[in-house]
DNA sequence: AAACATATGTTATATTATCACATAACAAAA
DNA sequence: TTTTGTTATGTGATAATATAACATATGTTT
C-alpha cells in the first residue's frame, strides 16, 4: 500500500485521525456522523488511493447496509461537502482527506500505475497563476488540480 | 456570448484559427481531417463554453451524421488526443483549445454562472508547486487544473 | 488492383449519477 | 412527553456519460 507522500507511514494513524477529525468536526456542528457516513468515510481511509462509488457501495451491500446507489452518493456528498473526501474528476472517483487541517487547496497527485494519491498544497491565489487570474478579473472559488503521472516508486 | 478572457472580442477569428490550425496540423501529419472531426471541433469552437458529448451528437444527428454515441466520442477523441480540444473534468464536458500556439499546460477558469470557460496558460513546474513535486519525486506528465468561480461579467 | 490501415455505422452494454417518494430516526418546541 | 419539523435512509426507476465489439466503408500504399 503506497502512502504519504509515496512513502512509508503508519496509516493507522492516518485511519484514526481522519475519523477523529470527522468526529470532532460533526460534533461541534451538530452534524450527524451516522454510521453509513463513518463506514464510507473509513473505507476510503484504508488506501491512499481513489475508489468509484459503485466499489463503495458493494461493500456497504456486503456489510448490510443499503444496497442502492443514493446511499452511497448520499454518503459521499456529505462527506466531500465537509470536506472530509475530495472527488478525483479525472478518475470519476473519490479519496480521503491527507491533509486536513484548515481550508487549504488541495493538489492531487495521481500516479497513473500504481493508482496511489497524494494530496498535498498549494495555493494558486499566488504566483504566477494568481496574477494571471486576478488580471482576467476572475474570482475565484474552488479549484481542482490533479497531476498524472508516475510516482517514485513506479519510475523504476 | 462571452469570449476570450471573458471579453468581447471578433469571436469569427476564433473560429477561423481554430479550423486552421487544425487543418495545416493534419495535414502536416497525414491526419484525416474529416467531416466528423471539422464538424464537431465546429461546433465546440462556436462558443466559449463547454459542451457534453450528447448534446454535440443532438447537432450531429440532426446534420445527417451518425447518431449513435462511438460517433461523437470518437471525433473527440481525436479532437482531444491532437490537442484542439479539451476535456473539463469538472462538468464531464468539452471545449474547444483556445489557445492553439506549441505544447500547453492549460488552466480552465470555469464561470459557474455564464459556464463561460476562459482558457489560460500556467506552468506548475515551476513555482512553489514545482519544487512540492519534485521534492516528492513524482513525474508529472499531464495536469487538470480547472478553477471555478465568477467571471468578471457575472461578479455584478 | 491488392493489401493494409484508418474511419464510420450500428447494436448492445457498461459505468456513473440523480429523481422521486415512502419510511424512519433525530431534535427542538409546546 | 407528545407534537412538530428536520434530517437521514430505503428503494425503485431512470438519466447521463462512456465503451465494447464487430461489420462495413473509405482512404493510402504497394
Amino acid at each position: 500500500m503506497p502512502g504519504v507522500g509515496f512513502s512509508r507511514h503508519n496509516h493507522s494513524e492516518c485511519i484514526r485521525t481522519g475519523l477523529d477529525a470527522a468526529d470532532i468536526h460533526c460534533k461541534s456542528r451538530g452534524l450527524q456522523f451516522t454510521p453509513i457516513r463513518r463506514r464510507v468515510l473509513e473505507i476510503l481511509l484504508a488506501e491512499h488511493n481513489a475508489r468509484g462509488a459503485y466499489e463503495i457501495l458493494d461493500r456497504l451491500r456486503e456489510e448490510g447496509f443499503g444496497s442502492q446507489p443514493p446511499v452511497v452518493y448520499r454518503a459521499l456528498d456529505f462527506l466531500v461537502a465537509n470536506g472530509f473526501v475530495h472527488k478525483i474528476e479525472h478518475l470519476n472517483a473519490f479519496v480521503a482527506c491527507a491533509e486536513w487541517a484548515g481550508a487549504h487547496n488541495p493538489v492531487f497527485l495521481i500516479c497513473r500505475s500504481c493508482d496511489s494519491i497524494v494530496e498535498t498544497q498549494a495555493d494558486l491565489g499566488k504566483g504566477a497563476m494568481g496574477r494571471m487570474v486576478k488580471s482576467l478579473g476572475f474570482l475565484a472559488e474552488k479549484s481542482v488540480v490533479e497531476v498524472e503521472g508516475l510516482c517514485v516508486l513506479c519510475q523504476s
